[in-house]
DNA sequence: CCATTGACATAGT
DNA sequence: TACTATGCCAATG
């Protein structure tokens, strides 16, 4: 098969499709789901290439400190807080509130 | 082909 | 507590 180029930008992306709504996760639970040993590198990476992925709700995938440090990347500077907001997640200067309450663990949710 | 950068995370000083 | 250094893979020039 020549299309064995299923990348870890693949597999990123699968994930962050499960994400359900109202919820977020960070790049290193992806990471570590995932046993990307790379760190959480390849998930921002994976990210600024999901840009041309419609499927790919990356406004729902934050920092370890749940901040929002990708905003830059989205159409506008809040963008990403507004979509946020949409899914009903409260963010506030760039922090989403309650981010252990929203916080969204595949190796919990999805089971390991 | 080599060097630099990038939406992170952890450890060390 | 803050800053620095390192790891890791892929993309870009």
């Amino acid at each position: 098969m020549g299309t064995d180029k299923i990348n870890y930008f693949d597999l990123i992306y699968q994930v962050v499709r499960e994400i359900p709504r109202g919820r977020v996760t960070s790049y290193g639970a992806i990471a570590h789901y995932l046993g990307l040993k790379s760190g959480a590198r390849m998930v921002g990476y994976a990210m600024n290439a999901a840009h041309t992925m419609t499927d790919v709700p990356a406004q729902r995938v934050v920092n370890r400190q749940g901040l929002l440090t990708g905003k830059h990347h989205f159409e506008t500077s809040t963008q990403m807080q507004e979509l946020l907001e949409a899914d009903g997640i409260s963010v506030e200067n760039d922090q989403i509130k309650n981010f252990e309450t929203v916080f969204w663990d595949p190796e919990k949710e999805l089971g390991l």
